[in-house]
DNA sequence: TGAAGGGTGCTTACGCTGTAAGCTTATAGC
DNA sequence: GCTATAAGCTTACAGCGTAAGCACCCTTCA
């Protein structure tokens, strides 16, 4: 193959090539060689650009963070511009489900988690917040957004039949299956009327938002 | 070495050895090997006792759900049993943090896992919150708490004057500093208060449980 | 007393992982 | 056209989970 044939290798294409392998096949299946597979090239031809696997995963989260809109800090009210940063996040994390463990577990955070950390603290700072209760609403968002991808990613279940099949299974080899009948009246119902997780999320998400909102009186 | 001198193996010495080693050395410290070492013994001798690393893995889970302490149904406050409930979690996960990303990924919960999920609802239901009402106070509850420990994990920082230099150092490679000056205004307030895990997790908590007493009304 | 059988732990081996060291080839500057 | 530099390749190693099969001990029954 003539050598102009060949798009010469970057971090960029990498990463790239990387995150398409992980939403496929989850985070164990991207290992250094099939990256590599991947672009045509051999494993150790990865580590040109990339100092070392953990590098390339701290680049992975940051073009996860890259995938989060934030509006402009004190362009908007405060709730609208917090929720559709939740959704926005959430819908990141469900696109990328094994990046749900690692977004927030890296030494050096990226410039983009930097600038969604730092526009979301500005979007309450300049709402009026205090210091204390921005982070602090910041936390407690970002907690149940990360939360709620955890459950949900976790649960196999999708909202039909299955679900509730999938469930009884479970519960099955366990002495008495009476021993949760709370557990069990929840798959009854689940079985019979489906779980939302948007309706969920968005339940959970207004349930926060006015807790906040009261909370700074 | 006479035979009567050594214990027998079993499966709950091998999750104890593995439990063990996972809060000393983290989760991929935690081998089939190392585990096999503690206990005198050799790698593939686990394997009569365990199914596979992941039958391990979802013992060792089981085991930490084992640690959430939860009162009896209907005999108290729910929000002081759910109060008790997120704190004893949180005590938990903090203890293992290896498991922070494992709990609800199991395929096929264990027992404990089944006790925890069935008792809190059964606290809510008794309390006299309706069926969808109540799932959703536990989902909202549970996904604060793990969001919480995730962050909590992640954060290698502390509140101590460690905690903003580590900070500093990380935004420093970025091209212009100040580009983040919200975040960086929380560093220096951190820097100079200190930062508190648990009042800013009680804070979020109060708010949520605020937050959902008031949405049913 | 002895033979049979099952359970327990060990040995060996395979294919996979991340990556260190050093080599070879292609490119760019003078 | 020669040389310095960078890019990609080759080889190799230690460690991973685990499949297959062997060796021993302990129980049970004749």
């Amino acid at each position: 193959m003539p050598p102009s044939a060949r798009t010469p290798l970057s971090r960029d294409r990498i990463l790239r090539a990387a995150i398409d392998l992980a939403d496929r096949d989850g985070l164990e299946g991207c290992t250094m060689r099939r990256i590599a597979g991947e672009l045509g090239v051999e494993a150790m031809s990865l580590y040109r650009h990339v100092k070392s696997k953990d590098d390339l995963l701290s680049g992975l989260v940051d073009l996860v963070f890259g995938e989060i809109e934030l509006g402009e800090p004190g362009t908007r009210d405060w709730q609208a511009a917090m929720r559709d940063r939740a959704r926005s996040q959430l819908t990141a994390l469900r696109r990328h489900r094994w990046a749900i463990g690692l977004m927030e577990g890296r030494m050096r955070p990226g410039p983009e988690s930097l600038r969604v950390h730092d526009t979301t603290l500005g979007i309450l700072r300049e709402a009026g917040f205090a210091f204390r209760a921005a982070v602090r609403a910041n936390s407690v968002l970002d907690a149940y957004v990360y939360g709620f991808a955890l459950q949900e990613r976790d649960l196999p279940a999708r909202a039909d039949g299955a679900t509730a099949e999938v469930m009884r299974e479970q519960i099955r080899p366990v002495p008495r299956a009476d021993a949760y009948p709370y557990l069990l009246e929840a798959m009854g119902e689940f079985a019979a009327a489906g779980y939302d997780y948007d309706a969920e999320f968005s339940a959970g998400l207004e349930l926060i938002l006015a807790g906040i909102a009261r909370s700074r009186r």
